[in-house]
DNA sequence: ATGGCAATGTTTCATTGA
């Protein structure tokens, strides 16, 4: 099984880009961030007719997530928002897909350390904790993907010395990533050994890109027994290439097959 | 070989992103 997460930047434009994808690995969720659009013109027939049914919350110009699930793979329980945390803004999707629980999460940016937003985004993170606390209770296969907008350490960012302190990396939204993991979920990413400086964003400017010159804010959590059953986890930096990408690269992890039951 | 900001809407610039 495989469960993608990408940052889309738009889906309205990216979505030749993303059929493409979908068409060449062929994961079996995608959790989709800033999508953009409303709900009335979500591209669901699009999506459709690559095999892919789409869940969405979407908002004109800003923010907007999406599951997609490949045709056949059952799904319930869809729940858009966090309980108990009215946000205007669309930036979490959860639905059950084949017995596992999928949350899709956009972190707000934060803009700069001790702005109105950067308080916001300690805020919403603190609530996305409780959620996830309560989802871990019900659904022991729990996976979280998204666009975090947190940069977990110092191995996750191209040049530290330059961004220490900046927003993405400063020691409260550290600490709010690892009340995260604390509620019982591990970074997919971590569980293997990775070449050094993989990113899943780079700046559009200053030919950051071909630099390499990024960060790793977009990350797949797993509950245990997810993490037990995960072969892999990557990112597929090929699909920063190429005219009109995303600023960020789609994340992903391969889970074996759970073990019969004994 | 990657590419030198991009996407959106109240559009001809301001806002936001990270």
């Amino acid at each position: 099984m495989l469960i993608a997460a990408w940052n889309v930047n738009s889906i309205t434009v990216r979505l030749p880009r993303l059929i493409a994808w979908l068409d060449a690995v062929r994961p079996d969720v995608l959790c989709l961030q800033e999508t953009k659009i409303d709900d009335a013109r979500f591209p669901a027939l699009d999506l459709a007719a690559a095999g892919y049914a789409a869940h969405y919350a979407g908002q004109k110009t800003y923010n907007g997530v999406a599951l997609l699930v490949r045709e056949g793979l059952a799904v319930t329980d869809v729940y858009v928002g966090m309980p108990g945390y009215a946000d205007e803004q669309k930036r979490v999707i959860a639905a059950t897909v084949a017995g596992i629980r999928v949350v899709g999460v956009y972190v707000p940016n934060g803009q700069a350390v001790g702005s109105d937003k950067y308080a916001y985004k300690l805020e919403w993170l603190a609530a996305l904790a409780g959620m996830l606390r309560d989802e871990r209770a019900r659904h022991p296969q729990l996976a979280v993907g998204g666009d975090f907008n947190i940069a977990p350490d110092d191995r996750d960012v191209h040049d530290p010395a330059a961004w220490a302190g900046q927003v993405l990396v400063s020691d409260p939204e550290r600490a709010a990533f690892r009340a995260l993991l604390a509620t019982g979920l591990v970074d997919s990413f971590r569980l293997f050994d990775q070449p050094p400086a993989t990113y899943s964003w780079w700046d559009y400017r200053m030919l950051a890109f071909p630099k390499n010159r990024g960060l790793r804010i977009d990350h797949i959590l797993l509950s245990p027994p997810l993490a037990q059953r995960c072969v892999a986890s990557r990112i597929d930096r090929n699909a920063r290439k190429g005219s009109k990408p995303s600023d960020h690269a789609p994340v992903f992890v391969e889970l074996r097959e759970a073990a019969p039951e004994s």
